[in-house]
DNA sequence: CAGTGGGCCTGAGTGC
DNA sequence: TGCACTCAGGCCCACT
């Protein structure tokens, strides 16, 4: 599940042998979760001048406009001067003359989409609502602690929304709450000072040590190289359920959340 | 207005 | 073996 270190570890991968390669030609499979916004011929002879990050987006700078490419929950990309033929999954390519671009993505939640600019409509519907990112300076912790104290839900549901802060998916979230000893279920206006300032710790901490690790590999993400995460070895709680804790021996638990497991160690963790 | 829950999509896993 | 069912979950959107 593409989280924010896996979008970044991708695009590490591809980011400086794609640079300044002009694009060729454009091949497009099923329909994704948005359309492309533009013809695929009109991409064709542009050059992808950078590639850059915003949350869990990719953003291809071109000539002329701007490509997002979203993950979703089982889309990866590959990178390679050679691809193998493609296969019934590979929904999105650019050929282009430093190499290959494709998108592989069997559940199609994830999108590519061009657009004129950060500004346009499409662009601001996808990304105008995102947080802060937690791996930048912009970061701020007094910001984050005011950002808790104005929802009143669980805190595991704000860090998902990602409105308050970008990239912590599922997987992050639980792992960031354990190192803060915090309970997904702790109502995020309740928490004090202390605990919101040791979940903004904890998410730069674990955030940046996944991408270090090369992000999860939990089913078949692969950065743009092929290469595999290995931060999964690291999860002290998530898909962990009724193993002992790492820290104290306690079985961790699982629970429903808004329709998505939620896991933690009764012990180390309090409301 | 904020918060909640449905639906999109397919493959892996489970139980009968 | 095969079928029906559940789950994975990021994100938008309709609803309360």
């Amino acid at each position: 599940m593409p989280e924010l270190p896996e979008v970044e570890v991708t695009r590490l991968s591809f980011a400086a042998r794609i640079a300044n390669a002009r694009v060729l030609a454009v091949t497009t499979g099923k329909p994704l979760r948005w359309p492309l916004g533009c013809l695929p011929s009109a991409l064709v002879g542009q050059s992808v001048l950078a590639v850059r990050r915003r949350g869990k987006y990719l953003l291809l700078d071109l000539d002329k406009g701007l490509l997002l490419i979203h993950l979703g929950m089982s889309g990866s990309l590959s990178f390679a001067v050679q691809l193998p033929a493609s296969g019934a999954h590979d929904h999105f390519e650019l050929a282009t003359t430093q190499g290959c671009l494709r998108l592989n993505d069997p559940r199609r939640f994830g999108a590519v989409v061009f657009t004129l600019d950060e500004g346009s409509p499409m662009a601001l519907k996808l990304l105008g609502k995102l947080g802060m990112e937690p791996l930048s300076d912009e970061f701020d912790p007094v910001a984050f602690q005011r950002g808790l104290k104005a929802r009143r839900t669980a805190v595991k549901q704000v860090l998902l929304a990602g409105e308050l802060v970008v990239g912590v998916g599922n997987i992050y979230a639980c792992e960031a709450l354990f190192h803060a000893g915090i309970r997904p279920t702790a109502l995020a206006a309740n928490l004090s000072g202390g605990r919101a300032g040791r979940l903004y710790d904890a998410i730069r901490e674990v955030l940046a040590r996944a991408v270090q690790r090369g992000g999860s590999t939990l089913r078949d993400f692969s950065s743009a190289d092929g290469s595999a995460g290995h931060f999964q070895l690291e999860a002290m709680v998530y898909a962990r359920t009724g193993k002992s804790c790492k820290v104290c021996g306690t079985s961790i638990k699982s629970i429903r959340q808004g329709q998505r497991s939620s896991f933690f160690c009764p012990k180390c963790q309090r409301n």
